[in-house]
DNA sequence: TGCCAATACCTATGTTTCCGATGTATCAGT
DNA sequence: ACTGATACATCGGAAACATAGGTATTGGCA
């Protein structure tokens, strides 16, 4: 993936479906844009981390199955972070998109 | 600008009009984009060199009024480069639409 | 039963892409 | 004479991501 920014507007939307763990997250950004989207463990837990430093998500571990789960959730600020991630993609692809697509 | 990936898309488009010089370019990009999309000087440069490195671009040194203008020009494997970035540029931009307009 | 894939987390190191600072030099306006 | 715009360039650092490694459990299949 050449275009570089984007995982933190993706992670707080997928949470502001519900509370969810960073494994899921991922293979859900990756169903859900058919592949194109795949972002790699390195990349994610690193981030998840950084997103809770930053107080836009909480993190609460459970075990289930046996299994240690890892579940975020997002605060007030995430929802207001999100918000504005949401306008900023809106302003630099609308940007972008004025410049690739004028005629030769 | 926190999206990172994009200027060699948006240099070749802008040759694709025909040859322009390095600090023309870059105002191009800015006036065209609105102020949105500004590349400095020290990511300008560096990335046109890569680009005649990897003979997607060729250059031209000229003195215009006392002034070294360093004129740039698409070669034909520049031109499928700037193809193939656009439909890159679809795939990616399409994904994220496709994840951040889900309902919430 | 032994093995491998999938699940679920983590970190260390490297690469790419961009910015900030700095440098050179010419030209136009005040 | 000074300042701002033009026009090129490089160096150092930060941020986002990939690669490659590590731990541990579960479930399927040979």
């Amino acid at each position: 993936m050449n275009f570089r920014g984007g995982l933190p507007a993706l992670i707080l939307q997928n949470l502001s479906r519900g509370p969810n763990h960073g494994y899921r997250i991922a293979q859900e950004i990756k169903q859900k844009s058919k592949g194109v989207l795949d972002f790699k463990e390195g990349t994610l837990y690193p981030t998840l981390h950084g997103l809770e430093g930053k107080g836009l998500i909480e993190s609460q571990t459970r075990d289930e199955n046996g299994r240690t789960r890892c579940y975020y959730e997002l605060t007030e600020k995430g929802k207001r972070a999100l918000a504005t991630e949401k306008k900023e993609w809106e302003r630099i692809s609308g940007a972008f998109n004025l410049i690739l697509q004028e005629p030769a």
